[in-house]
DNA sequence: GCTTGACCTGGAGTCCGCTTCAAATGATAT
DNA sequence: ATATCATTTGAAGCGGACTCCAGGTCAAGC
C-alpha cells in the first residue's frame, strides 16, 4: 500500500505516518525501487497499534523504546513488558480520574436539569435525553 | 489564603493559578488593598472544580465558556447545562477508547507474561504482580 | 533606611505532537 | 516533451497549555 492509501485506511495524514516513522513510532516501512514507501501487513500493524495506543494517551517516547526494543529481539523481551506494565498503570490511574470527573459531570448534570423551569426542561428534552445521576451545586 | 497557600493546597504552581484565572478558567479573584490574591471559599471551589476538570481532559475554551457564563446569572444556565452535556459526552467517549486500549495491554501482557522463561517470570514477578487477561501476538 | 520576601504584570520561552512548506524526484497522461 | 501528480526530504512553523523571567511594588524586620 502507498502512503496514500495508509493514511485513508487509518485516518493520519500522510505527514502523521512519516512523522510517526521519523520519531520511530513505527520500524521502518519498506521501500519500492524509487524510494517511496510500500507499506505491508506488517507496517500496517504497527500503524493500526500506534494509533491505538496514542489515541489512548500513551506517550511517543515510551511508545518509541517499545518499538526500538521489539526490532531489537527476543532478549529485550523482559523490558518490553515493563514498558508495558508501566504505560497500562498510568492509563488505568488516567481512566480513574477520569471516571470519577464523569460521575462528578453527571451530578452537576443532573443538578442543573431539575432546577430548570418546566418549559426549559421541555425544550431541553426535546433536543436531549439519557444517564445523569445525583446531587451538585450549580456554581462551581 | 494567599495565592503560595491556594498553589500549596491544590498542587499547581503559582504562575498557572494566575493563568488560569487570566484565560478565565476561574472568575477573578479578589484582590487585598495592595493588589494581592486573595483567595476565598468562593475562589478556592473554583480551582478546585478546574483543576479536576483540567485533569481530566476537559479543554481550556469549553471551561472559559463555562465560567464566564457562570458569572452572567440564571438566563445562561441552559447554555451551561449544554456545554456539560456536551463535554460529558467527549469525555465518556474518550473513557471508552481508553479502556478497550487498557483490555489491549492487558491482553498484550499476559502473552508476553505468558512467553518468558520460567527464570524470567520469576525474575520478573518477584517485582511485579496483578491482573491480566488473554490472547494477543506479542509484535505491534 | 535598606534588605528580604511575597506578590504583581506583561511578555517571552518551552515542550509536545504534529503540520506546513519548499524544493526535488520520478511515473504517468496528453 | 511538458504538465500533472504522488511522493520524497529536512527544516521551519504552529497551537495548546503552561512555565519562566525581568522589572516593579509593597510591608515588615533589622
Amino acid at each position: 500500500m502507498t502512503i496514500a492509501e495508509v493514511s485513508r485506511k487509518y485516518g493520519l495524514t500522510a505527514d502523521t505516518l512519516r512523522y510517526y516513522e521519523k520519531v520511530g513510532l513505527i520500524p521502518p516501512v519498506p521501500r519500492n525501487s524509487i524510494g517511496n514507501r510500500v507499506y505491508d501487513e506488517e507496517s500496517c500493524k504497527w500503524v493500526e497499534f500506534v494509533k491505538c495506543m496514542r489515541c489512548a494517551g500513551l506517550a511517543v517516547d515510551a511508545l518509541a523504546e517499545y518499538v526500538a526494543l521489539c526490532q531489537q529481539g527476543d532478549q529485550t523481551r523482559l523490558r518490553r513488558l515493563e514498558i508495558l506494565h508501566q504505560q497500562r498503570a498510568r492509563l488505568w490511574d488516567r481512566v480513574q480520574e477520569m471516571e470519577a470527573t464523569l460521575n462528578r459531570l453527571d451530578r452537576k448534570i443532573a443538578n442543573y436539569t431539575a432546577q430548570l423551569e418546566p418549559a426549559e426542561q421541555q425544550l431541553y428534552q426535546m433536543e436531549k435525553e439519557k444517564q445523569m445521576r445525583q446531587q451538585d451545586e450549580a456554581g462551581p
